[in-house]
DNA sequence: GTCAAACTACGATGGTTCTCGTACGATGGA
DNA sequence: TCCATCGTACGAGAACCATCGTAGTTTGAC
């Protein structure tokens, strides 16, 4: 009785034309974003959420996962019972070139000055 | 009875090294910041707020303009009754090297795409 | 000294966001 | 079937933010 998408349900996310600058430095200005989208970018690979050890609670984390997915900087797939994300790197840099990257580099530096 | 600083009282900006990438993202995530911090570097020079014609009440320009000097955007100082906004390209340039002119360019962009 | 212009300060309001806790649903394995 | 794991939904509270209007301050010009 389960509809044919039985391997995974999917989630909405904006096409790579819909994504406003506004909205992704909005999603990367929050601590905790930017420290999620630094260790995904930095892993190179798609993590799931749990993954991922924050100093708030489960469903805070859900909540800033979706901001990131909502605002285009994140994908997120259903596998299994776990959910992997995925920087959206390509799109964003289609969009707005070497924007993502110096944003990284800029987190690191300061990051590096403590 | 006016103390020394005669010409222009000064108004508090975050010293270089304090400027964090995190207010910065928030500070631009703004259309309405967005929006001055474009015209301003188009302009390449110190403009006053009232350069700026935006579709808000001035009480709240003062507050953009005060968010964005917080955060170390914009530089201001006050010229006889003006107060004179100039972008801090110099101090962002240094501490997150090519970040302005990427966020400035996707800007761009995106105002070109409608 | 008076006046207009530029901007600020303050208080209020409505909206958004970050955070949590608890309860729920979906998946895959024992 | 039962259960543990992973994540969601929902409700709530506190904080923050964008916006406004009004009243005030500072400055320079007349």
């Amino acid at each position: 009785m389960t509809p044919p998408a039985a391997h995974g349900r999917d989630l909405p996310h904006p096409a790579r034309e819909e994504i406003r600058l506004e909205s992704v430095l909005h999603a990367l200005s929050d601590p905790m974003r930017l420290r999620i989208v630094r260790e995904l970018a930095a892993e190179g690979r798609e993590l799931s959420c749990s993954d991922f050890v924050l100093p708030v609670t489960k469903s805070t984390t859900t909540h800033h996962f979706r901001v990131l997915r909502e605002s285009g900087v994140v994908r997120q797939v259903y596998r299994g019972t776990a959910k992997l994300n995925g920087l959206r790197a390509d799109d964003l840099d289609a969009l707005f070139p070497g924007l993502l990257d110096r944003v990284l580099e800029a987190a690191d530096r300061q990051a590096g000055r403590g």
